[in-house]
DNA sequence: GAGTGGTCTAGACCACGCC
DNA sequence: GCGTGGTCTAGACCACTCC
């Protein structure tokens, strides 16, 4: 018989382990912990699992090695909250901030592409693409101006009228079986015209920041082409850098 | 005797190896390359290694996997550019881009803190900063400005009066021996008043993007906390995203 | 069931930092 | 010389995919 049941990794096992060792040694920032083999039998893993968890709890800010002298509990854990450099669509982003996400679609086109789409999406000739003009509200208030276009071919069972309480991402994912896995973005800061301001519904001179991305699915292929408009007056957008 | 010569990284070379292996066998975009237990008699390393080089692989875009299928090539090696989600300091921004660097200080002040400095570095009571004004130009147009603050104790020997054709960063590494590991870095569109315009001496109205900085350590000490106000005409900010 | 990638182990040896 | 982290190996077993 088989009783399946929900195992995590042994490494996140022993990054908890670690986590608790520290916690329970009563170590703080800048003291050393035991060595990779003692840690690995008190954990209670090999010496590579250990390691392993070492590596991620390291990328994660909470210690840091020196080789030939031992491994430190970090100053501070940093680098808690997630930015820019995960990638997530609109929705999650406005959900990310406790916002309730709220869209509105001013128009769907297909059709053949304009010379800038074609070219980021690397399509052939001939290639037709479908592209989404939406408003998204976040706590009912003017959030982001999105335009997304992708290859017509994508879409196997037709166009979808919107995406039913679910994000473009959710839909990729679920509906048409394409994993995203990274995007590719440009950002710039942007102030819309009045004419445009008139049309989107807020007062003109708001700063905002302009994402233009080319989201690219795990086999590499080019999917999605956006640029998102995000007001900055309801955002602040982080990223975390390594040297 | 011990014949001490350069070796890079069995990874490295097991890397080389599997590129090597796919252009000889004229392997296309979507093709499977052969199983990891061959690979690895291929390139002539371990199973262990050869797949920490293929993790390397997929991360920079050459490969991808599916479990229980196989490795497949990539459509195409995307992430050819690193962008803000690598540690770099303005010079090296400046260089990146070919432009030529050159720094105007304003001024350097010396004291006690205000309430952000001292918030973002974490500062104990009574700890001094020491602060750098600096226009910074690209090919002689003018490309950011910069406000920089850091505790004052990491100056060991004085404060140096310019950076001497080095980089901030630079400076850090040579001479204060502190190894810069990180940075969080908050991303705002901005634009200057006029009278702040007039005073750097360009248009009023062009588009900046600010980046404000904490930059960390290896040891996870925050060591800088910059405002760089980066001139939107002159530079293109890309971000590399992953799921 | 056969074949693939995913995880984990025990142990060897190397390179670095310090006494 | 000794202890630390860094690299590498051979091999076991698991989970997923496809026939």
């Amino acid at each position: 018989m088989k009783t399946e049941r929900y195992r995590k990794s042994l490494v996140s096992l022993a990054k908890e382990g670690v986590l608790k060792y520290i916690s329970s040694n009563n170590l703080k920032p800048g003291d050393k912990l035991a060595s990779e083999i003692e840690l690995s039998r008190i954990v209670g893993v090999s010496r590579s699992t250990l390691r392993e968890a070492l590596a991620e709890l390291s990328r994660e800010g909470y210690i840091y090695k020196k080789q030939g002298k031992g491994t430190f509990v970090m100053e501070r854990a940093n680098f808690l909250r997630s930015g820019l450099e995960k990638f997530e669509g609109v929705t999650e982003v406005i959900r990310s901030f406790n916002y309730k996400p709220r869209t509105e679609v001013i128009k769907i086109e297909v059709g053949a592409p304009n010379e800038e789409i074609k070219d980021m999406l690397e399509l052939s000739e001939e290639e037709m693409v479908v592209t989404f003009y939406r408003k998204r509200f976040a706590n009912d208030k003017f959030a982001v101006y999105s335009v997304s276009s992708s290859p017509a071919s994508l879409f196997v069972d037709g166009i979808p009228k919107c995406f039913e309480n679910e994000s473009m991402i959710d839909y990729f994912e679920n509906h048409l079986k394409i994993k995203v896995n990274a995007a590719i973005a440009e950002i710039s800061p942007f102030v819309f015209d009045e004419n445009m301001s008139r049309k989107l519904g807020i007062k003109p001179g708001i700063l905002f920041l302009l994402l233009k991305q080319v989201v690219v699915d795990s086999m590499g292929r080019k999917v999605i082409y956006s640029l998102d408009y995000y007001n900055s007056e309801l955002f602040r957008f982080f990223i975390n850098r390594k040297r």
